[in-house]
DNA sequence: GCGCATAGTGTCGATAAGGATACCGTTATG
DNA sequence: CATAACGGTATCCTTATCGACACTATGCGC
């Protein structure tokens, strides 16, 4: 997972909106992020808020938003293993992000399918 | 380019999130639509503004994005080719969300950490 | 005729992101 | 003993995405 969409960041001003894309792209950190905004969760409780996540995938995308610093790992040594995801400041940095993402998405809520060959404004 | 992340939008509100995500993500939505927010552009002109792009990933990713119904394509009939790229009003209402993006981007300038596992530089 | 500029298109190929499926150790429960 | 829950891994494979490069048509200046 190199994520590394630019390499150079020198699009101007504009680089900042891609640098920012960078971390939140990847199929499901959009939505873990929005989820843990509402407090911690356990792996197995991410997992049921997004259906169709194989454990692998989650995995995947909770080790890179760790590695990126937007949320903490907390492992209990526990006999049924327990393992806490909560978001850092940095990611609660991010909260305005998802929340204008989630707000546009709302507002124009056409989760209809987009026909590719012609798109009526 | 399928730019279907999830067939399925029901992983509850935060799929919003993730719908919203669908559209931009593409290696230069972002920044494309950034420099759109400005104003109309002219093929190469959006082009001489993201050093890297190829003009067969520019045609791409601005033909996805007037197929989602971003931007409007406006085509002169004139000697040197001409065509002006803008933004509709369904563009425009990201505008929010490019700002979150962008502000982000701009307060967590750390275009440089990110210790992945050792990103060479 | 040559090369420039405009706005692309076509083909091919590399890579990386994502998906399927099975499996690990531990312990409590039936 | 078998099963289930927990939090993952390992392996393999398919596909999307991106990138390089060449090439198109037209008219202009030289």
């Amino acid at each position: 997972m190199s994520r590394v969409r630019h390499d150079r960041l020198d699009c101007s001003p504009g680089c900042a909106v891609e640098a920012a894309l960078q971390f939140i792209d990847g199929k499901w950190k959009g939505v873990i992020l929005y989820h843990l905004l509402d407090g911690t969760l356990r792996f197995n409780e991410i997992r049921r808020r997004l259906p169709g996540v194989t454990p692998r995938m989650l995995t995947n995308q909770l080790r890179e938003l760790e590695a990126d610093g937007f949320l903490a790992r907390k492992v209990f040594a526990e006999v049924p293993p327990k393992v806490e995801y909560s978001l850092t400041g940095r990611g609660r940095s991010l909260e305005p992000v998802i929340a204008a993402l989630k707000a546009w998405g709302d507002a124009h809520a056409d989760f209809a399918p987009k026909p590719y060959a012609d798109a009526a404004a």
